[in-house]
Parts: structure tokens; C-alpha cells; sequence
RNA sequence: GGGCGCUUGGCUCAGCUGGUCAGAGCGCCUGGUUUACACCCAGGAUGUCACAGGUUCAAAUCCUGUAGCGCCCA
């Protein structure tokens, strides 16, 4: 063979687009036939949670997509047809958002600066859309490739694709036929800056700064002496709950009130001690009651103000009426269990279109509705003429002005409370009154329970269950209808001539009752997430009965972050449930958040995210996803920064020059066939076999940070600061220094031993970076393919190769440690398994006289270049003793020395080292003894000390196993093989400190 | 208010079903121009595993409580 040169420089630019081009155009990201001769194994499918098409991928996208690279490949690797069918999201509102924001600054071509969508109308505006979509999904699609994903192009989806709208469509009008669509005028959250409803899941509470106004209604027509002095009487929850921590002096009590005066429960506990609350206030013949809110603008809107029924301050108010300030409206006083008469004055004001618990209690009582702001958020006609059109902020401020004037305000007060923002805008989000669709939850959550709790979808880590059962379990109504242009328009129609609603699958021309044709299509638009609920089916070709759907449907497994597991995990559960009889999915991976180095979620106003493009462009992609893998505990959030790449850059780079040396050293060799191996060889086989069996058990228990420490520390730890090392015994030129080889005399057959040696050395050294490569390749795809396909035996593309460690044919056996291939087996079951067992003690007491020496070497300061001579004693009975002796030139090799010497007798203080006229220092190791031949060129009394202080250390764990042993309850109770242990460890350790000892004292 | 999670060497974190498991990477210290790699090699130091109880022959690992931090839902 010749040499293969590899550029000294890992530069993954230079080959991740052409290898990733090749994958796609040879249509290896497809799924494949089955690998290997077992037939027909079950696909692996996974669909990509779909990114916004007006987006950019972040780092998020980044771990998310790594794992799921790494799944999907290490599964096309089993033999499995493998399905990762990607796509993207229309992102209604967030699309919408970009494009407009495009007209208004003139970035749109075509349309001046200061376009607004109305001006040019929604046909226009979609079309527009359309095209800013097109234009970003090609942006995601590069993202996607640059980043390594292996996903099938073929089947690449879009949620406003003519298949998807379909299933939309179809859906809407199932759930319409089924009764579970209704259209209702309801509180939703409205987003004036978008000028939509949200869902409750699009809304993110804040916690923030506010404040509470205590504001006085005129109770009218006065209160008496009694109706006063009952308004006094204590709160009946408050006063529980102050004698709860004053009165009982209850230590836990005491302390959680100042912190809870700092978290979010401020609120509740200021209403306990800030007080005096309550009580009717007398002033100017007039009485009044206080209420409490945080939104004094409101008012405008109150229809009632309740009083618990069950508080005895207000019974005989209640049927009573107020006077609402700043208008010359009466409102009545009400009685409603909702009140918590613990809180505040007891007393709530009612305010029904623009409070959800107000919404109910009017409902309960059959308030009016009064709303009083418009889509754009401003005091509408409803309130008096002085506030019409003023925003909240400002309507505030003066109602407060008005209300102070008046003397109406008792107090004010700072609090911490959670405010609504939309999630895409951060608008302070107002319930707000309009009519919406809605879609019924409870039934479609109740399957999706009941599915969960039979065991058809599972979660990983379970700890995520519990928010999936208590969100489906307190699931609301969806408020599923968008006032936007950009997305799957509502399918119904509206006759205008008799009124008709029509929801239909097809668009209607006609009206079926009326027979006018003058009919129109609802305005709205649908959430996005109702057509990525749908998105595991949908993509597969549902509603037809497609040939994927069949072979695909239901999917494996989901990847995605904790905190879409409402918006999207349960609705998908839900939808597939409902529409397709199936959990999507069987399995829910979900990962944690990438956050910064302080632990902040990673933002654009923070600044503080990490482009992984950028990762990739410095880095390369194999760093990035290794990176991400390698530090992705289950269920944790991620925390890096822009160095924590260099870990996974410097792995490839590992793997590119332990190959590039492989390479560069074949000139002149030939692979042969069957390769006798050598004790070595047979030991990193057997690591080999442990960290793909390792890898592969975590894998299927998604422990991705697990999996990839497995290959890391084999390929880094053993392959390559062992094993590669290790052969250079047989490969250095000039250093074949096997027994038979010294022996013999130079000449020709020693030289074509040599040769047939290397050869040798040189086809296993393939074999194990070929099988390296593959174990490697899911974690680090391109820089193993891109080794992989100068390998001369390369089996063709790396991607599409068999994962390391799968059982052998037939056998049911998970993993028996053996090659799945090639023909090194011969021995196979109880037999291998026990010479593999002398194997790993053999080299494992080689590695620890290896490292004794070195340390030796180190502490004392000998100089690399001068060799160093070793004897070496096993103790009877020891397992690694044959190996050991076996392999004394390997020894060497690792100490650079000569092979050790090994003694029936131990050299120190007797002739056997003075007749080397070099005196020995010993080294206690598990199971042998060790000697040095230094003496004279190390600091004495330095080791002697070391010595000491070695003893000491080992001294006391054996102390601490005396004690343990001698402890009867221990003796007894403790599994045999235990205490058996102890006592092995017992005896081994005495012995050590008695060796050590000895050591010291023959050198003082 | 309810729920969940975290607290392990200077930093970021692993440690699943209790028995040398106290680990990794980075950083630090010492020594190295070993023609695969200085994105490297060899060696080294640093932790009473937040705190307090408890269960157990045995706890970083299980239970309870406390403190601090974080997240989610009200």
C-alpha cells in the first residue's frame, strides 16, 4: 500500500459542504433498506420540531438538532430505515411581524418605507408573505445542512404546504362535526401590537413591579352603627393565617414571611401585614367600601363589586348598591365564593371584560359585559368622554388623578406581580372581550392521559410527565382563531343573505339553504400551532392514506425542550390521538435550555447567545454537535460559552491526527487476511466492544452526555494513548522486538518477519480505526466520513455502515463483547469471555506498571531519554501474570526501557541488585512488585519520604476496612461477595503497606 | 399559594437501581522539539459531595427538615 498524507491541519471547512453534499445526492439521509441480513427491521422516525421560517436557528436549535442528528444516525447505523424528515413553520404571528416590519422600513421591495398591510390589502400582503418566507426558508435550509443534520430532503415539509393546509382543514371540520370547535364571545389575551388574540400558552407571565390602589366606592344610601362595626370584625382567613406564624411563634412560619415578601407571593403576604384593610369608612354622611386593583382604569368597566358569601362583614351589604367612581353608574354589591375573603378588604370589583375570574363570576350572575378598549388597546366609547382614546398607561395615570381628587384613593402600595407579555412581542398582553374560535379540550386531554397512563408514550426523563398530567389535567378551552392575514384561513363561510355558517372541507359557492352566492370566508386565520399539532401525521401525507403514513406512523421519537412541552408535545399527543387513533410518538426526549455561563437563557437583548453558525464556521459542525452532546445531562440546561467548543474541537482534531499517523505509516504494508492478534489487540477489541456497548445502552435511554463520554474516553484514553502507542512496539522502524526476532540471527527471514509482523500489526490497526470510525461517526459525523473514505478498508459511505457492537445473528444476547464482523472470533461464549477477563487484568497491571514507573520518572526528574530498567515480581496466584510476562516488551515500550526483567526474588537489600552494581528502588503495585534500577540518580531521602507518606495514605484505609470488617453487624448482614471484597482489598492493602515500608527502609 | 429542579475540587458539570466512584473537561503546577497531534504527551495538586437530622452493617447516592438559587403553573 502507499502512504496516505493527510493535511497535518484538521480543517473541517474543507470538507464538511462537500461531504454533506455527497450524503444528500446519493440519497443516503432517505430511509434505506434494511442493513445486514436480518429482514425488515423497524424504521426509526423522527420529525424535527419545526423551526419559524422567518427564524434563525440559535443555539437551542443547536443541542436540539445534535441530539437528534446523533439518534437518527446511530440508528440508520443499526440497520433500521431511518426517517428525520425535516421542515419549518409559517410562525403566524412572528412571520407576520417580520414582513410588516419590512413595509414600514421600505425593506420590502417594490413598497415605500411606511407601507402599511392595509394600504395594499391582504391578497397583496400574503403574496408578499409568501415570498419573505421562501426567501428565509432557503436562509434555514442552508442553516440546517451547515450544522450537519441528516435529514431527509426529500420529505421536507411546510406547515402552509398544500398537503398540511388539508390536514388543517380537515381537522377543523372533524373537530367541528365531532362538537368540539364552538365560536364564542370570550375573554382572550389580546396582543394590541399584534393586534391577535394569543393563547393562554403564547402568553409569559412577568414577575413585575406594580402597584395596588385601595380606592373607596361610595356605598349608597350610607351604612348604620351595626353594618359598620361588623365591616370591622376581622378578615376570617387573614386572621387565621396571622395567628398561624405571629401567635404559635411557629419557626417555619416566621422565617418564609420575609421570604415571601421578596418572591412572588408579595402580594398575599402584604395583604396580612400592610392592613389595616377593610371596614366601612365614614366621611361627609357618606359611606364607603374599599376595593383593590392593580389596574385603576378598569373600573370604567365594573358591573359589581362581591363580597364572599361567607364573610361576615359584608352579608347585610350584600343586594346593595355603589356608586362607581368617575362615572354616574350603580353597581351592585354581590355575593360569589370566588372572593377570598382572606384577601385584601374581602371586596372584589367586578369587571367582567377584562378579567377572567371577573368573566366567570358575571357569567355566574348575569353581569353585562362593559368593555372598554379597543383591538389597538385604547379606552374605547364605553367610558366617559374624557378617557376615550387615551392608552391604558395614560388613562391610568389620570383616572388615578381624578380618583385622588376626589379623595377616593386610600392608599397605594408596591407590588411584585406577574403580568402578561406575548410571547413574540413582549406586549403587555389585556384580556380582552372578542369572538373567537375555540377548541374543546377536555376530551381530546382525556385520551391523551389515558394513553400516557397506559404506558404509549413515555417520557425521558419521567420527571416531565408530571407537567404534561397536571397541564392536560387543568387544560382550558383553545382559543384557536388569529385576527392575522398569514396562515390557514378559518374554514368557514358565512351566507350573507340568510346568515348561514358554513364549515366545510371545500370552499362553498353556493349557500345550501339559500341558495345566495353571496357568501364570504371567515376573516381569521388559525393558530400556528393547530397545524403543528398536526405536524407528525400531516408531514407523512394524512389526511390521504399514504404509503409513508403507513410505514412511518406512528414516529419514534420526539426531541425537543422543556418548554414546549404544552405548546406542541401534548397537542401533538392530543391531535394524534384523536385524528389518527395513535401517540405520534412513542418515546418524548426532552432535553434542557442552552444557557449562558451565568445561567441566563441565551437572548437577542442580552446579547449574550451563541450563533452556532459562527460554532461551525470556527469550530466545524462535528465540534458543535460533540460539544453540545458531551455536556447534555439529561433534563439539564446546558450552560456554555464560546469556549466550551474548543472540547469537541479538539476530539476531531484528536481523531484526524491518530488516523492521519495510521495513514502515513502504510507505505509498503499489506493488509492480510485473518490477522492473528496480539494480547493488545485483543484488549482494545475488548474496550472497543465496552464503550460501543456502553454507547448503545445509553442511547437508547437518550443519556446522550453518557454516550459520548463512552467514546471519548475510549478513543482518546485507550485507542489512542494505548492501543496506537502500543503497536509502535511491532511499527517503529527498526523497533520489532519480539522474542523470536532478537533471538534469531539478521537476516532475510528476520527481515520478512518483521515485515509479515507489520503487515499484521498494520491490518488490525485498520480493522480497529475502520470499527473506530463507525463507533465514533454518530457523535463526529463529518471528520470520520471524511477519514473513513480514505481508509484502504473503507466499506463505502461511513454514514450508512453498521454501528459497532450489534448482537451477533440469532443470538439474543445484547452484547457479548465480541466483533460483530471479521475474523478474529473464533473462540466464542464462557471461553472467550474468560480469556477476555485475562486480557483486561493483564493489561490493566501492565497499564499500572506502566503509570508507577512513570510517576517514578516524573517525581524524580530522570530524563526521558535515559531508559529505565525494571524488575518486575508477581504475586502468587495473581491473574495478570501471565499477561504481564507476556507482553514485558510492551512495558518497555510505555517506560521506554528495556522489556522487564521478571524475578523469582525480590531484588532490594539482596545481592540480586548489588550484582547490577545499580542499586533498585521498589514500587508497590496490585498484584506485583516493581523495581527501578535508579538509585543513584534520585533525591533519596525525597523518595524515602514519598515512600512514607504512601504507606501512611494506604495505612489508613486499611485501618478503615479493619474497623469495618471487625464490625460483626457488617460480617453479617453485607452480601458475601462483599465482605469477601473487603477482605481481598483487606489483605492486598496490608500487603502494599508492608512492601512500601520495606522499600523505605532499605533505601534509608 | 401549588409543583419541579439545582447546591460535588478555582470554573462548567457527570455520578442510573445505596458497598474505593469521589470523577470528566477547562484552569493551575512540574517536565517534555518522543517526525500523528503543543488543538499534543507524561506526571502532579485541590473536594468533611449546601446544612441538620434519620434509615442502614454501609449514603454524595434513600427519607425528613432547613437555607440559598432557578424554573414552571396559579
Amino acid at each position: 500500500m502507499k502512504a496516505i498524507e493527510l493535511p497535518k491541519a484538521y480543517d473541517p471547512k474543507s470538507f464538511e459542504d462537500r461531504i454533506y453534499e455527497e450524503w444528500k445526492s446519493k440519497g443516503l439521509f432517505q430511509p434505506q433498506p434494511s442493513l445486514g441480513a436480518s429482514a425488515a427491521k423497524k424504521p426509526f422516525v423522527v420529525v424535527i420540531p419545526p423551526p419559524n421560517v422567518t427564524g434563525v436557528l440559535h443555539m437551542g436549535h443547536g443541542l436540539n438538532h445534535s441530539l437528534q442528528d446523533i439518534a437518527v444516525r446511530f440508528h440508520r447505523m443499526t440497520g433500521r430505515p431511518t426517517l428525520w424528515l425535516p421542515g419549518s413553520d409559517h410562525a403566524g404571528i412572528a412571520t407576520q411581524n417580520v414582513v410588516e416590519k419590512r413595509f414600514r422600513s421600505g425593506k420590502q421591495p417594490g413598497y415605500p418605507a411606511g407601507t402599511d398591510r392595509h394600504q395594499i390589502g391582504r391578497e397583496k400582503f400574503v403574496e408578499e408573505t409568501w415570498k419573505v418566507a421562501n426567501e428565509h426558508k432557503a436562509f434555514i435550509q442552508k442553516q440546517v445542512a451547515k450544522i450537519g443534520d441528516s435529514v431527509d430532503w426529500s420529505r421536507e415539509r411546510f406547515t402552509l404546504d398544500e398537503g398540511l393546509s388539508k390536514a388543517v382543514r380537515e381537522v377543523f371540520v372533524t373537530l367541528h362535526e365531532r362538537g368540539l370547535i364552538y365560536k364564542g364571545k370570550y375573554l382572550v389575551n389580546w396582543c394590541s401590537s399584534c393586534g391577535t388574540a394569543l393563547s393562554d400558552d403564547e402568553v409569559e407571565k412577568k414577575d413585575e413591579g406594580g402597584k395596588m390602589w385601595r380606592i373607596w366606592y361610595e356605598l349608597v344610601g350610607g351604612a348604620d352603627e351595626d353594618e359598620v362595626a361588623a365591616s370591622r370584625l376581622p378578615a376570617p382567613g387573614a386572621q387565621a393565617a396571622g395567628n398561624a406564624s405571629a401567635v404559635e411563634g411557629d419557626p417555619a412560619g416566621a422565617a418564609a414571611a420575609p421570604g415571601a415578601a421578596a418572591a412572588s407571593g408579595a402580594a398575599a403576604a402584604s395583604g396580612a401585614t400592610v392592613a389595616p384593610v377593610g371596614g366601612i369608612m365614614l366621611r361627609d354622611g357618606k359611606a364607603y367600601i374599599e376595593i383593590a386593583t392593580t389596574r385603576p382604569e378598569t373600573l370604567l368597566g365594573d358591573v359589581a363589586v362581591a363580597a364572599n358569601p361567607a364573610d361576615p362583614r359584608y352579608g347585610s351589604l350584600v343586594g346593595r348598591k355603589l356608586r362607581l367612581p368617575l362615572t354616574d353608574r350603580l353597581i351592585p354589591l354581590i355575593a360569589d365564593s370566588y372572593v377570598d375573603m382572606a384577601f385584601g378588604s374581602g371586596l372584589v370589583k367586578i369587571t367582567p371584560a377584562h378579567d377572567i375570574n371577573d368573566f366567570e363570576v358575571g357569567n355566574r350572575h348575569n353581569l353585562d359585559r362593559i368593555n372598554v378598549l379597543d383591538a389597538k388597546g385604547r379606552l374605547n366609547d364605553n367610558v366617559p368622554s374624557k378617557y376615550q382614546g387615551l392608552d391604558v398607561e395614560t388613562a391610568r395615570a389620570l383616572v388615578l388623578e381624578d380618583l385622588r381628587a376626589l379623595g377616593l384613593v386610600k392608599a397605594e402600595e408596591d407590588i411584585v406581580h406577574a403580568v402578561g407579555h406575548c410571547y413574540r412581542c413582549d406586549t403587555r398582553i389585556e384580556p380582552w372581550l372578542s369572538e373567537q374560535w375555540f377548541v374543546k379540550m377536555r376530551p381530546l386531554a382525556d385520551k391523551a392521559l389515558k394513553a400516557w397512563r397506559d404506558g404509549e408514550v413515555r417520557f425521558f426523563p419521567t420527571k416531565w410527565e408530571h407537567t404534561y398530567e397536571h397541564w392536560l389535567e387543568n387544560i382550558r378551552d383553545w382559543c384557536v382563531s388569529r385576527q392575522l392575514w398569514w396562515g390557514h384561513r378559518v374554514p368557514v363561510w358565512y351566507c350573507r343573505h340568510c346568515g348561514l355558517v358554513m364549515v366545510e372541507r371545500e370552499e362553498p359557492t353556493i349557500c345550501p339553504k339559500c341558495k345566495s352566492t353571496d357568501i364570504y370566508q371567515d376573516e381569521d386565520v388559525l393558530d400556528t400551532w393547530f397545524s403543528s399539532w398536526l405536524w407528525p401525521f400531516s408531514t407523512l401525507g394524512w389526511p390521504k392514506d399514504t404509503a409513508d403514513l403507513r410505514k412511518y406512523y406512528p414516529t419514534s421519537t420526539l426531541v425537543t425542550a422543556y418548554d414546549i412541552i404544552f405548546f406542541w408535545v401534548a397537542r401533538m399527543i392530543m391531535a394524534g390521538l384523536e385524528f389518527t387513533g395513535k401517540s405520534p410518538f412513542k418515546d418524548v426526549y426532552i432535553h434542557g435550555l442552552v444557557r449562558d455561563r451565568q445561567g441566563r437563557k441565551m437572548s437577542k437583548s442580552l446579547g449574550n447567545g451563541i450563533d452556532p453558525l459562527e460554532i461551525v464556521d470556527e469550530y466545524g459542525a462535528d465540534a458543535l454537535k460533540f460539544t453540545l452532546a458531551y455536556n447534555c445531562a439529561a433534563g439539564q440546561d446546558v450552560l456554555l460559552d464560546k469556549e466550551s467548543f474548543k472540547m469537541g474541537s479538539r476530539f476531531a482534531n484528536k481523531v484526524w491526527n491518530a488516523s492521519r499517523y495510521i495513514l502515513m505509516n502504510l507505505e509498503g504494508r499489506q493488509m492480510i487476511e485473518a490477522p492473528k492478534l496480539s494480547d493488545l489487540d485483543r484488549w482494545i477489541e475488548a474496550r472497543l466492544a465496552s464503550a460501543a456497548a456502553t454507547c448503545r445502552a445509553a442511547l437508547a435511554e437518550y443519556r446522550f452526555n453518557e454516550a459520548a463520554q463512552a467514546v471519548y474516553s475510549y478513543f482518546w484514553d485507550d485507542f489512542c494513548d494505548w492501543y496506537i502507542e502500543g503497536t509502535k512496539l511491532a511499527l517503529r522502524p527498526g523497533s520489532f522486538a519480539s522474542a523470536e526476532a532478537s533471538a534469531a540471527p539478521a537476516s532475510t527471514s528476520a527481515a520478512s518477519a518483521e515485515a509479515a509482523e507489520k503487515d499484521r500489526q498494520t491490518t488490525v490497526l485498520l480493522e480497529v480505526l475502520e470499527e473506530s470510525l463507525r463507533l465514533l461517526h454518530p457523535f463526529l459525523p463529518f471528520v470520520t466520513e471524511e477519514i473513513y473514505r480514505m481508509l484502504p478498508n473503507s466499506r463505502g459511505m461511513l454514514i450508512v455502515q453498521e454501528y459497532p457492537g450489534a448482537p451477533p445473528l440469532g443470538s439474543k444476547a445484547k452484547h457479548d463483547g465480541e466483533r460483530e464482523n471479521g475474523a478474529t472470533s473464533q473462540a466464542s461464549g464462557a471461553t472467550s469471555q474468560a480469556s477476555e477477563a485475562v486480557v483486561r487484568d493483564g493489561f490493566g497491571a501492565l497499564q499500572e506498571l506502566v503509570r508507577l514507573a512513570r510517576t517514578l520518572r516524573s517525581e524524580f526528574q530522570i530524563p526521558p531519554e535515559t531508559p529505565l530498567r525494571l524488575a518486575v515480581k508477581t504475586d502468587e496466584g495473581f491473574s495478570g501474570s501471565t499477561f504481564l510476562r507476556a507482553n514485558a516488551a510492551l512495558a518497555g515500550l510505555f517506560v521506554n526501557g528495556p522489556a522487564p526483567e521478571f524475578l523469582a526474588n525480590a531484588p532490594v537489600g539482596g545481592a540480586g541488585s548489588e550484582s547490577r552494581g545499580s542499586g533498585a528502588v521498589g514500587m508497590a503495585g496490585p498484584g506485583f512488585q516493581a523495581w527501578a534500577f535508579v538509585r543513584e540518580v534520585v533525591d533519596l531521602p525525597k523518595l524515602v519520604a514519598k515512600l512514607g507518606k504512601d504507606a501512611d495514605k494506604e495505612a489508613q484505609y486499611v485501618e478503615k476496612t479493619r474497623v469495618k470488617l471487625s464490625n460483626e453487624a457488617f460480617v453479617k448482614s453485607a452480601p458475601a461477595d462483599i465482605v469477601a471484597k473487603e477482605r481481598e482489598k483487606l489483605a492486598e492493602a496490608e500487603r502494599r503497606v508492608a512492601r512500601l515500608r520495606q522499600y523505605a527502609e532499605e533505601l534509608a
